[in-house]
RNA sequence: GGUGGGGUUCCCGAGUGGCUAAAGGGGGCAGACUGUAAAUCUGCUAGCGAUGCUUUCGGUGGUUCGAACCCACCCCCCACCA
């Protein structure tokens, strides 16, 4: 496209985002498949997307300082309703002014609503009509936790982008089950919806439907009829096959509308987000990046993980990435590393997770870019 | 020189007649991890032609149907006393 197509086209869609309101503009459209280029206006600041998120479940995304987020790059990290309601508690994040202030991140934050914990504590809960009983795996204290609550408690947070709560289906799931908690989901996420939030503050629905392609367009086609500023899809990355994975955004995403953006809920490898963006999803989250790296694996050019802690890099002095711009590559051999983690120094843990999350980030920007110059179809080809 | 304690599979270490190829750690190796109950978890770790066989518990003999485990001698280590 001619250079003055180009800047009419990021003109036309900027006057279109002041016509809708200004919170997600799409600035650019791939011409081979549906990745998009665009930014979030946040109160805090814009996302660029597509854009990866590092989670920070608990005011902190592990072993990293918001200082090395920053320089990192990350534009928008996330928190947990669920774990922040525990630790600190509500009362502490209240007097701290909200989860920004509290951690000390001034970007933006998008906090998930406690639905994924109705999956990942599933021993530990009981559904109701109004939301679920939990018992707290930290001590077995009982609280409540349903769409009321979780909006306000992320209304205390003040995040940036707020999360229904909603069912995380459990995978595998019959179609009944998958039925039965996508009616559940829509019903409380109209009572999410429903909910007062501060100033500024976004509001995501998420999709459910588990591998159903008919009941993925339908909860697509009802959390659309609630009108909200984002749509998540949900309910994956919970065990599924990669294809699922893929079924499921290709049975969903043509039901979202194009002018707000989508977001792949725990997504994922560096393939299943490549993949995602061609199929116009434009955020994404994982703990991969932070898990990995304390656990000693390290992300290659490829999308492959490197053991750094296996025998035969004790000798090994070069980088773990020779073409990474990490600080951790920068400055640091695979045999130092191991080292460390040998040894259990804790400089070993935070170096591999500035290198992971730097990988992820780099990522999103590699996506970015290949999309404004229309070699995104190329950048997908390296990841099959 | 004397007295006492001890030498176990890569390392530390449990094991005192058959249920012991030998507990438990460590180390090593492999794997898992996707809106974080995770700086975590799971396997394997003598050899082999492998539902069994061979070699192994400092060495050499011996007792016994059977020994890492009991006995004799030898070698080595540690502690204390001379």
């Amino acid at each position: 496209m001619p250079d003055i197509f180009k800047a009419f086209a990021v003109a036309f869609s900027k006057i279109n985002g002041i016509l809708t309101d200004m919170f997600y503009e799409v600035l650019k459209k791939s011409e081979t498949c549906s990745a998009r280029l665009g930014v979030l206006h946040l109160r805090r600041g814009d996302v660029p997307t597509p854009i990866f998120m590092p989670v920070g479940t608990r005011a902190s995304v592990k072993a990293l300082s918001p200082l090395e987020l920053e320089e990192l790059g990350a534009k928008i990290i996330l928190g947990n309703t669920y774990h922040l309601f525990l630790r600190p508690g509500m009362e502490i994040m209240n007097l701290a002014g909200g989860l920004n202030r509290f951690m000390g991140w001034e970007r933006p934050i998008l906090t998930d609503s406690g639905g994924f914990q109705v999956f990942s504590l599933a021993t530990l809960r009981k559904i109701m009509p109004d939301g679920v009983k939990f018992a707290s795996h930290i001590d077995g204290t009982r609280f409540f936790l349903g769409p009321r609550e979780s909006m306000q408690i992320q209304r205390t947070l003040d995040s940036d982008i707020v999360m229904a709560f909603d069912e995380c289906t459990p995978y595998p799931a019959t179609r009944e089950q998958a039925e039965k908690s996508l009616v559940l989901t829509t019903r409380w996420e109209a009572m999410s919806r429903e909910q007062p939030l501060n100033d500024g503050q976004m509001r995501f629905g998420i999709v459910q439907g588990s591998t159903f392609d008919d009941l993925r367009k339908r909860s697509a086609t009802e959390i659309t009829a609630l009108d909200f500023d984002g749509y998540a899809i949900g309910g994956v990355s919970v065990g599924e096959s990669e294809p699922e994975m893929i079924a499921a955004i290709d049975a969903a995403a043509p039901c979202l509308p194009q002018d707000r953006p989508r977001y792949l809920m725990g997504v994922g490898t560096p393939r299943q987000i490549v993949e995602a963006v061609a199929r116009g999803v434009d955020m994404f989250d994982c703990v991969m990046p932070t898990r990995l790296g304390r656990h000693g694996s390290a992300f290659m050019p490829n999308g492959e993980t490197l053991p750094i802690k296996a025998g035969r890099f004790q000798k090994d002095f070069s980088p773990i990435d020779p073409e990474c711009g990490c600080y951790a590559c920068r400055n640091f051999t695979r045999a130092y590393i191991r080292h460390l983690f040998n040894v259990g120094e804790i400089l070993g843990v935070r170096l591999l997770t500035i290198h992971n999350v730097h990988y992820f980030l780099n990522l999103a920007r590699r996506i970015r870019e290949a999309i404004a110059n229309d070699t995104f179809d190329r950048l997908r080809a390296e990841f099959e």
